[in-house]
DNA sequence: GGATCCATGTAATTAGTTACATGATTTA
DNA sequence: TAAATCATGTAACTAATTACATGGATCC
């Protein structure tokens, strides 16, 4: 239900093609909605069918069958009333903790490598959100800029401040996890110690 | 795929019915996993087949017609090997952060009670992590002692170990949504006041 | 005897993944 | 001209949700 929404909100910034949507929502590790070109694509044509987004077809002349699709009206009204409406939160499911709380019969470098990878994989993330907050911050982050472009003056900071709360925020979360990782290990170390 | 892992865990603890599983992934906030009933079941009976995991018929007696599932040496093979296994994180899809980046042009009230929403949501899981935290290290935590029941003296440690990160971490994520929520909130607040 | 909980199931649908397939355009 | 990138699609499958359905056991 919420490609859809991710869909509408990406084009309530600016028409894209359903390459570029799939591109944004699959590659790129600092948005916050994935998805696969299959499923994007459909999904595009169906939403032209419900009427809220448009196509046509990229002024590239032929050859090029690349399709760009646009909010329409409905769509934005849409978007606009899912937007308001309190988030339902996503059911937990957290393969990382099922296999902490069950590799307890499992060796300690197991244990340990686990702890490791997660530790890496967060790091890396950090970097990409750190680099996001400084683009952001410094008014060169594409979507940004984008968005300011077709958006009244007056909530231009508005804008810029919930997309930096949203880094932040993402920020934040990838800390935790780091830290968390880093207490685990020495934890674990001290486990390995008595042995 | 991680359904077959979360049940082959769990029943690595104890043997338990469907139902049993069903309100463990179901109802309770504080474990790892949810799932539905509807999913439970069948992938219960598709294991058997798969001869992870035996049943037998509760022994209640007739007219409770009460399965028990219980893991094969198979099942805790193919447990303990998926265990080993680095993780593979799962795509980011966070409904919250779409929500939050495209709500620049909703009113600022709406904004709030999102804020607002965000942080009573996680000061809820923060009051169950905290007491499940509590009952880890007071030893009455009923999985936690189960487990330890039926493991060797010396892996008593690491099992009451693991599940206490578990659980820090866990309360280690909701109370950086809580703290990133406050100051979500009162940036807001200035926001408000230039208007 | 009615409500609630225990217990298990199916059917229909939506969401998401993985793999296969095709062809145009651009770059080296 | 070969490789990489742009661009769009379908098919088969797995995962998950929602709704419907049934009946026994227990409690009041």
């Amino acid at each position: 239900m919420s490609l859809k929404f991710a869909l509408l909100g990406f084009l309530s910034t600016e028409a894209a093609s359903g390459f570029d949507l799939a591109r944004e929502f699959g590659e790129s590790v600092g948005w916050f909605w994935f998805s696969s070109h299959s499923q994007i694509y459909p999904e595009l044509r169906r939403l032209e069918t419900e009427g809220l987004v448009a196509s046509t077809p990229s002024p590239g002349g032929p050859g090029k069958q690349k399709r760009i699709y646009r909010l329409t009206e409905q769509g934005e009204t849409e978007l606009q009333s899912w937007l308001e409406q309190p988030t339902e939160y996503a059911p937990i499911r957290d393969v990382e903790r099922v296999k902490l709380v069950f590799l307890d019969q499992a060796p300690v470098e197991v244990i340990r490598r686990h702890l490791e990878d997660h530790k890496k994989h967060y790091e890396d993330l950090l970097a990409v959100y750190t680099q996001q907050l400084r683009e952001l911050h410094r008014g060169v982050f594409p979507r940004l800029v984008k968005r300011l472009a077709t958006r009244p003056r007056n909530s231009h900071e508005m804008i810029t401040g919930l997309k930096v709360l949203a880094m932040q925020g993402n920020i934040a979360r990838v800390r935790t996890e780091i830290h968390w990782a880093e207490d685990a290990l020495s934890w674990l170390e001290g486990m390995e110690d008595q042995t």
